[in-house]
RNA sequence: GGCCCCUUGGCGGAACGGUAGACGCAGGGGACUUAAAAUCCCUUGUCCCGCGAGGGACGUCCGGGUUCGAGUCCCGGAGGGGCCA
């Protein structure tokens, strides 16, 4: 009967076929409408049972719909939610969309399409590909960003912020991109362009919203021991930058200003020989003396459009200018240059430096460069050598010498004795620095949430309108919530989207919006935009009370599911959505709003899907694998099922379709195996190998193995169909094990055995740990390390029984012959072998 | 330049320090078929010896080390990737 395979011939004169046959096509629909109808998925609490929160990144609705990137990770949470389920684990598994940003706004300004109407239609699109697949959402969780009912709580979160002095205005340079039409954060600028897009960016002076994460930066790392992360967690620690050192005092020669430095090595200060300060240092301008004036001027004016890659780069050759101007050395009153570079970035601590080029490698190519003298003050042997013939800077650590009081300690216990001596001076202190900065948090967009902020504004004619052009001036210095109750501030519809030139964004052109009166007094709202980041820092905490119309969730709904127990995405957010991300949770946690400190216990970043050549997938390489096709053409349990068969989750890995083909041709058998007749008795080996396999895919499935679960089952279909008939008992298993891989097939299999519910609840199959252990096993015999036969034994088989029957077995005993035995090493169930010579 | 990760057949990948290459793909051979597709079965790391059964050597990027035993642990190097500069 099983080898009767069904006959599924491409030819039209061959399809006539009526032969029972597995038909995802059919089948699939089927099992989602049943699905949606049951509400099988719903994500309800029951007293006493644990809960599991399995979260998804949810997607940015792109216009080119979902690619096989996407169901990847979305299939290994949607396995371990199945999983749970039939382990009878309340699980809220839910999706949405963060479907603000710059696409759909681009799209707009080309189209004149209100980005909303985009975005509808990018969200169809996009769920009803997820559907298809047959993932486990709870539907009516579905959130979306840029729901109002949605922004009025990612707004209510903003006036926290606001309260808590964490949200503050600053004129500051900021990256402008005059393509975009708006301020982009450091992040999203790469090589002095845009992420998107690669436009020109260059920095201006402008008014910004910044968020205070600086304030956090100490926590954001220190937290991060307790999270079960990959090697994101050194990834956010690098980027917060935490060093520890001291700010020291030089006092400029003649005139009353001081020079704020700040140095990790503060044990160095008596090698020291030069400042520098980054070009745009606010004393720049006036330390430029006499003729060196014009030619400073020119020098910063030359580096305002370069990256701090381009000015920072080791590798590249030295630029800076002398300033006619000195420092005096705080300790020794030495007459100190001092230069503007532009490797010294206005940014990073205080945007000076004190040079020591002996032992730090920048300052020592300068030095190279301009002729500077260079002096050792710390040794690696503690003998004293000349630094001027080093080919290159030693910045380890050593023994303090030439440093007066310094001189013979360590470089540890010279640093704890500099900053004593500073602080005593009154020259300096100890100082952590951080490269996190602060958040830029405001864009001059339309499409994100507007503000919940407005300022008075200031009328030259007492009874003008501002909306007609009347002279006035709004006083951003005082800006004010809108009131709890007035949530959410809306977008105004706008039927040119350009950004335009004026850096207050597109909504300055809304008048009507804009300007409003109250009480006599007139009032502008703020007319920048949050960026897209700011609905994807808290939609995890929506999820657990979606439609609640009073407040962002009620505490039932928070305590029922938070925190988030699984959280899987990609690798490319693991410094800015997450971190971010991080910051609000536990800004809301000192508000008392949130009860955990950290949002997300585990994290696990799926690795990329190359195209078929090897490359990323994209519609430029002509590599990109569409869903929709695949599912047309293999099905969605196929495709779900491939993907996890590919390697390891976290693996880059490149799509092949022959693999899919194999998947399919696997699923196929399955269902050969489970429709037929099936035996209601099942022999010894059968049943040892249905009980491995439901050990092996359990562990598997728990430690999010997939892959290597996948090949168990198929080894498991290939003993089950070897059965005339295959055993029932057998069948049953492996349509329960298959079923968060294939769910499709699995409920069409689990109907077909006879049940009328749905097995998404079923009891997950337990193994009989009995059965799965060996009576015997051919145990490999080694003689000096080389396998040179097999002894057939207990697992457990003592040494004294198996001694002599492996020195009995003939090919070992050709290789003992005339030897000496020095050891013999017995590990039971693993390997024996003989040490001769 | 720094930090981190990776390197196993023709390909994707398996392998608590214990028989390297599970499973899948691709390849070869066969069955079924008028033929093809589909399906099923066998086979497939390299080299050497042997008609054959079989036997042997080599083999997880390279060089060292630890160990009875190393793909796995340690040191050094090369190549690739990610993040940061």
């Amino acid at each position: 009967m099983t080898g009767e395979a069904p006959s599924r011939g491409r030819s039209a004169t061959m399809s006539r076929d009526s032969m029972d046959r597995y038909d995802p096509a059919a089948l699939e629909p089927k099992w989602q409408a049943y699905w949606a109808e049951h509400e099988t998925f719903r994500a309800t609490r029951h007293p006493g049972r644990p809960k599991r929160y399995v979260l998804d990144m949810f997607p940015y609705p792109s216009g080119s719909g979902l690619h096989v990137g996407h169901p990847e990770g979305y299939t290994a949470t949607d396995i371990v939610a199945r999983f749970d389920r039939m382990h009878g684990i309340d699980v809220l598994h839910p999706m949405g969309w963060d479907a603000f940003g710059l696409p759909a706004e681009q799209y707009a300004i080309q189209t004149g399409t209100h980005p909303s109407v985009t975005t509808r239609a990018n969200v169809a699109t996009f769920k009803r590909q997820l559907k298809m697949l047959g993932f486990s959402y709870d539907w009516s969780r579905e959130i979306d960003t840029t729901d109002p009912a949605y922004v009025r709580f990612t707004q209510w979160i903003f006036l926290k912020l606001f309260e808590r002095g964490l949200a503050y205005q600053a004129e500051i340079p900021v990256n402008w991109c005059p393509e975009l039409g708006t301020v982009l954060s450091n992040e999203e600028v790469i090589d002095g362009k845009s992420e998107r897009g690669s436009h020109p960016v260059v920095r201006l002076p402008l008014r910004q919203w910044l968020l205070r994460i600086t304030a956090y930066a100490d926590r954001l790392a220190e937290d991060l021991d307790g999270l079960d992360w990959p090697e994101t967690k050194q990834k956010q620690r690098d980027w917060i930058g935490r060093s520890e050192g001291a700010e020291v005092d030089f006092p400029v020669e003649g005139r009353a200003d001081t020079l704020r430095v700040f140095t990790t090595r503060p044990d160095t200060l008596y090698g020291a020989t030069y400042m520098v300060l980054a070009p745009e240092h606010a004393l720049v301008p006036s330390l430029a003396q006499g003729e060196h004036r014009e030619a400073v001027l020119r020098y910063r004016d030359s580096v305002a459009t370069k990256s701090d890659m381009e000015r920072t780069a080791l590798s590249k050759a030295k630029t800076g200018v002398f300033t006619g101007s000195y420092a005096l050395h705080p300790l020794t009153g030495d007459k100190l240059p001092i230069w503007t570079a532009d490797f010294v970035l206005g940014h990073y601590g205080t945007g000076a430096i004190m040079s020591v080029p002996a032992h730090d490698q920048r300052d020592f190519e300068f030095a190279r460069a301009f002729g500077i003298p260079m002096l050792e003050v710390v040794s690696a042997d503690g003998a004293l050598h000349d630094a001027s013939a080093w080919d290159v800077a030693s910045d380890g650590e050593g023994v303090a010498v030439r440093s007066h009081f310094l001189d013979g300690l360590a470089t540890a216990e010279a640093k704890r004795r500099m900053i004593d001596h500073l602080v005593a001076e009154g020259i300096g202190r100890s100082r952590v620095n951080y490269k996190l900065r602060d958040w830029v948090f405001s864009r001059q967009r339309y499409w994100g949430e507007p503000f919940p902020i407005y300022f008075p504004i200031d009328l030259e004619d007492p009874a003008g309108d501002p909306r007609q052009g009347a002279a006035h001036v709004i006083r951003y210095d005082q800006p004010i919530a809108v009131a709890e109750a007035d949530l959410p501030v809306r977008l105004p519809e706008l039927d040119d989207f350009k950004p335009g030139d004026d850096p207050a964004g597109p909504l300055a052109r809304a008048k009507d919006w804009r300007f409003f009166q109250k009480e006599g007094r007139w009032y502008a709202r703020e007319t920048n935009t949050m960026p897209q980041w700011a609905g994807s820092c808290w939609y995890y905490l929506r999820f657990t009370d979606p439609s609640n119309p009073d407040a962002i969730f009620s505490q039932e709904a928070y305590d029922a599911w938070m925190p988030v127990d699984l959280y899987v995405g990609g690798s490319e957010h693991a410094v800015l959505h997450l971190l971010y991300a991080r910051f609000w949770h536990k800004a809301l946690f000192d508000a008392g709003v949130v009860k955990h400190s950290e949002p997300f216990a585990k994290l696990v970043h799926q690795g990329m899907i190359l195209g078929e050549n090897n490359e990323k997938m994209s519609k430029a390489r002509g590599n990109v694998v569409n869903p929709d096709d695949v599912v047309r053409a293999y099905g969605a349990d196929a495709l779900r099922t491939y993907e996890m068969f590919m390697g390891p989750l976290e693996q880059v890995k490149p799509w092949q379709t022959s693999g899919l083909q194999g998947v399919r041709r696997f699923l196929d058998r399955v269902y050969t195996a489970a429709t037929g007749p099936l035996a209601d008795t099942m022999d010894a080996v059968t049943a040892k190998l249905v009980h491995k396999t439901i050990r092996k895919v359990t562990r598997d499935i728990e430690a999010m193995r997939f892959n290597t679960a996948v090949s168990a089952m198929i080894i498991l279909v290939r003993q089950l169909a070897d059965c005339a008939p295959p055993p029932r008992e057998g069948v049953v298993a492996l349509t329960l094990l298959l079923s968060p891989f294939a769910p499709h097939l699995c409920e069409e299999l689990w109907q077909r055995l006879g049940h009328d519910e749905s097995l998404a609840c079923y009891p997950w199959p337990v193994w009989d740990e009995a059965l799965c252990k060996d009576d015997t096993i051919e145990l490999p015999v080694q003689v000096n390390g080389k396998v040179r036969g097999h002894v057939v034994v207990a697992p457990d088989a003592p040494e004294s029984e198996v001694k002599p029957l492996a020195a009995a077995e003939p090919k070992v005993k050709a290789h003992l012959d005339g030897k000496t035995e020095r050891k013999f090493i017995y590990v039971p169930g693993k390997i024996a072998n003989f040490i001769v010579s």
